[in-house]
Order: structure tokens, then C-alpha cells, then sequence
DNA sequence: AACGCAAATGCAAATCAGTTGCATTTGCGT
DNA sequence: ACGCAAATGCAACTGATTTGCATTTGCGTT
């Protein structure tokens, strides 16, 4: 699991370290698809070690989003955010509406759209959001 | 505006007909953007005679959606819902960071996309939501 | 046209995600 | 090892949305 010397990852963004942070961090990284702050919260405090308040977990995604290390969304249905780590390459996820799974898409069918949009409402397109519902495999049956 | 009978409009979707849900019909006929619950509730209640409560107002867009009537859709980063009529046609928004207006974008980039994803995940898919984010042609100045 | 009752509304209190103030603790440069 | 700014814990707060309950209203019936 994720033990890189996070004190140089810290570092390089000018994040002090912190063992909340190191937890925090390495939860998401071990996390392949977005989570809620308060899945990371439960999950950390289950294992007493890595025990932190849950307004801690939010500052601690703040600060990484603002830093550009995670990114937030808060697309879900439900009206909570969302947090993953920034993989840098920009990605979206195809959730299933019966088991709530998310799998990740590759590649993003929106770059040449981005540009045309641009042009046609003068608009400086920053950055888009999407997600895509349907039922996975197995729910299908 | 938009006075054509509500009665039958409202029968044909097993809602029983009251002056509040008839307010809040014309308000969202009118708006051409997605609004908040508040907006409208804030809207009607300057006119004395649509005031009506807040959680009526929440209430009767939960109906409408549920109907298939109204739209909901918790993309704003404000983590506020916003609620547009259900034109049956699929529409998605441009939304500046700055001002906040929110602007309909005609189209929609993703009907092959879709397909194709559909192929290659196996998944159904169902619908998706996508907002895109930038900063309007006043703002740029 | 009045009646009755289920459904809708108003109001206030509750909930839930997320934020904030402040006292205490911790990391890190010296 | 020392000192201080920054981070954390805790509890109280905020803002959006929901809910329980008493009152009111719409609508099918008489």
C-alpha cells in the first residue's frame, strides 16, 4: 500500500506532513474510484491508528484540492462530494444505478467539443464535468 | 404567462391541482435556466399571492420530479440543487465561474459516444449529466 | 351547493453535510 | 532540545433540505 516517502510528495506541494495527511493520502491512493469525506473518515477511524476527526478529513481534502493533489466533484446523486486523487490525466466514471459501483472511463470524448464551444459562444471553457448512469454487467441479468 | 389549464396538464400526471403546485409550474415554465428551491420560493413569495413556504416549494419539486415533470440536478459546485423543466429534450449548460449564469448549450456531444461506450463496457446505458464550466464572454474583461 | 376525507400546506423543529472558532497539540526550522 | 506557526480535536454553527403534526384545501360524492 502506497509507502512512498510522502514527505517529498508533501514537500514538493508545500503541504506540511502530517500524519492525517499521510493517512488521508495513502487512503485515497489505495482508493480506485471517488469516495465520500465521510467514507474516508469511517474507514480511518475503524483502524484506532489512523483515528482522526472527520472535520480534519475534510480540511485535509480541501487543502489537497486546493493544491491540486485530489480532485473533488460533486456530482453524485445523492448531494455529497466526492473526492479522488488527480491522476493528471483528466477522467471520468460510469456509475451503476443498482449497485452504485463506479468504474472509470478512459479517455474523454469532449476535447474537440471543448474547442468548437469556445469558438461558437466565446465562452473560455475551463474544465467540464461528467458522469454517465446505466446498469453494469452483472446488474443487467 | 404560461396560463394554458393546468388542470388537465396536472391530471394527465395524477397531481391534484392546487394553486401553490400551479405557481411553482408557471415559475419554472418561465425559466428558461435551471433555478434553485430557494429562487423559486424567494420569487413567488414577493408576489403576495404565490407566497407559499419553503418546504411546499420542496415538496412540490420532489413531485414534479418524481412525475417526470420537472428536472433535478446537483451539479452546482455551491452544492445547491437546481431544478429545470423536463423538456424531454436532453440539455446540458454552460456555466460561468465568475457570474454564476448559466447558460443552455445546444446539442449534445455524446449520443455516439455513448453508443460506443455501450459496446465496449457492456454496460445499459442510461443517461449522464455534464456541465461545463468556464467564464463568459462578459466576464473575460 | 354543501359534506367528508384524503391529500396538501404551513410552521417549527430536526437532520445532514460541511464549516468554523478556539484551546491544545504537533511538525519543522533554528 | 526550543519555540512558534500551523494543524488538529472538539463542539458549536451554518445552510440546504426534510419531517412531524396541526390546519387547510381540493375534489369526488351526496
Amino acid at each position: 500500500m502506497g509507502s512512498i516517502d510522502l514527505k517529498v510528495v508533501f514537500k514538493k506541494y508545500g503541504i506540511k506532513n502530517t500524519l492525517q495527511r499521510q493517512a488521508v493520502y495513502n487512503y485515497l491512493t489505495d482508493a480506485s474510484v471517488p469516495i465520500t469525506a465521510e467514507q474516508i473518515y469511517l474507514e480511518l477511524t475503524r483502524s484506532e491508528t489512523d483515528a482522526m476527526n472527520l472535520s480534519t478529513v475534510y480540511r485535509i481534502l480541501d487543502l489537497f484540492t486546493k493544491k491540486g493533489l485530489v480532485l473533488k466533484s460533486n456530482l453524485q446523486a445523492d448531494g455529497k462530494s466526492t473526492y479522488e486523487m488527480n491522476h493528471m490525466e483528466h477522467r471520468h466514471h460510469l456509475i451503476c444505478v443498482k449497485c452504485n459501483s463506479i468504474v472509470p472511463i478512459k479517455g474523454c470524448p469532449l476535447e474537440d467539443y471543448e474547442k468548437r464551444l469556445s469558438e461558437s459562444t466565446n465562452y473560455k471553457i475551463l474544465e467540464h464535468h461528467l458522469e454517465i448512469l446505466g446498469v453494469c454487467p452483472k446488474c443487467r441479468q
